[in-house]
DNA sequence: ATTCTATTGACCATAGTGGTCGAAAGGTGT
DNA sequence: ACACCTTTCGACCACTATGGTCAATAGAAT
């Protein structure tokens, strides 16, 4: 591990990329240290002298994509703002600049999410509780409730309003795959999406 | 074939069920056939002795499901409802309870959509369409469009709600996974789902 | 020249694949 | 009793792929 840390850069992206598309499109079973070393562009020998098994690499993706998630897009969304949509819309924004830059980091973890039996150690079972409640404050902490429809019951609604919209993108997100996500014009998109939360805002606050 | 359909209905049950439990849960290309006839309790001789191939068995199975799911799902909704969310409740009936009696049916094509690269024969693809077409009746057709705020764009409330309500299914379903859904006491459950249609005509409907 | 590290890919035992086939068992009619 | 046909089984086949190892190198550093 060490061996690997201190290893160039660019190769070490390499064989994250390699890695992380493999356990992504195969799930952990079924993922071939074969293929990810053909992809990677490295011998065989090498993967087993960086990370000593199959387990050791999959943990270390793990970790290293559970981090990047919390760089890469729960730090850089402004908790400041009060309004539910709004926050919302803010965080798909970031979201999406994330996942386009990190699309195999973003289908590994979809990929872990899934997977049924599945045990971690310890400590990543630790760094996977700290990303829900991470998950969870990036939407719900400090949403002012006053915006709401009083008669309302606001924790039902909240799931609503996240329901509808999280339909809406993973509906989009399966219209646009097979596509290069960055050679997609996305202005067009966001313009209907916020078509949507439109009448959201509309529908459900005062 | 003629072979398995002339076969006592039981066995032909068990086989059915154990091949569809197998395929939904590893894919066409990792299921076993060494798997499903021990499940199935018969050898592995008959398997091959009553379809050819394991492709031939996959193929039947597509079929039958479709089949399974327009008999037992799709055609016991009630196409005179107008109202969307009240159609959008009674369907969510019907298909619970046919989810329930045919748990691998349904499991089993929720694989077949995901699966990426899979090509069926010219047949099943026209099976596949007319799926998706009455499918889409089933919630669109015939609805009554004046029940909605005039100034809102009838066919993105449309798709809200259904993301919403679909949302609220998916999260209970995860919730509920694991336990025999038959021995689940769903009469709660249905509370909250009308308490949550209730929001969403308040807010949606005139 | 020597030592240490990085790198390779042929190789290993193992396990599993879809599919076959000879043999046995069962059933039916004579 | 026999013959004939259908059904059933599971050992077996050739083949593919697995995660992991290791002797042999090549390169760097001292």
């Amino acid at each position: 591990m060490e061996k690997f840390k201190s290893l160039d850069v660019l190769k070490q992206q390499a064989i994250l990329e390699a890695a992380l598309e493999e356990f992504a499109e195969y799930g952990y079973d079924t993922a071939s240290t074969n293929r990810i070393v053909k992809k990677a562009g490295i011998g065989k020998g090498m993967l087993f002298y960086y990370f000593n098994s199959k387990k050791e690499l999959f943990h270390h993706l793990v970790s290293y994509s559970f981090d990047l998630v919390v760089k890469e897009y729960f730090n850089l969304v402004d908790l400041s703002e009060r309004d539910f949509i709004e926050r919302f819309k803010q965080a798909s924004k970031v979201k999406l600049k994330a996942q386009t830059e990190n699309r195999h980091v973003f289908n590994f973890i979809g990929m872990v999410m899934l997977e049924k039996e599945l045990e971690l150690p310890e400590d990543l079972q630790k760094q996977f509780k700290e990303l829900q409640r991470l998950g969870y404050a990036l939407l719900y902490e400090g949403i002012d409730k006053s915006l709401f429809k009083q008669e309302m019951d606001v924790e039902k609604t909240f799931n609503l309003i996240r329901w509808a919209i999280e339909g809406y993108q993973n509906e989009l997100l399966r219209k646009l795959e097979g596509q290069k996500m960055a050679a997609i014009d996305f202005d067009p998109y966001w313009q209907e999406f916020y078509e949507y939360l439109d009448i959201l805002k509309r529908s459900f606050y005062k």
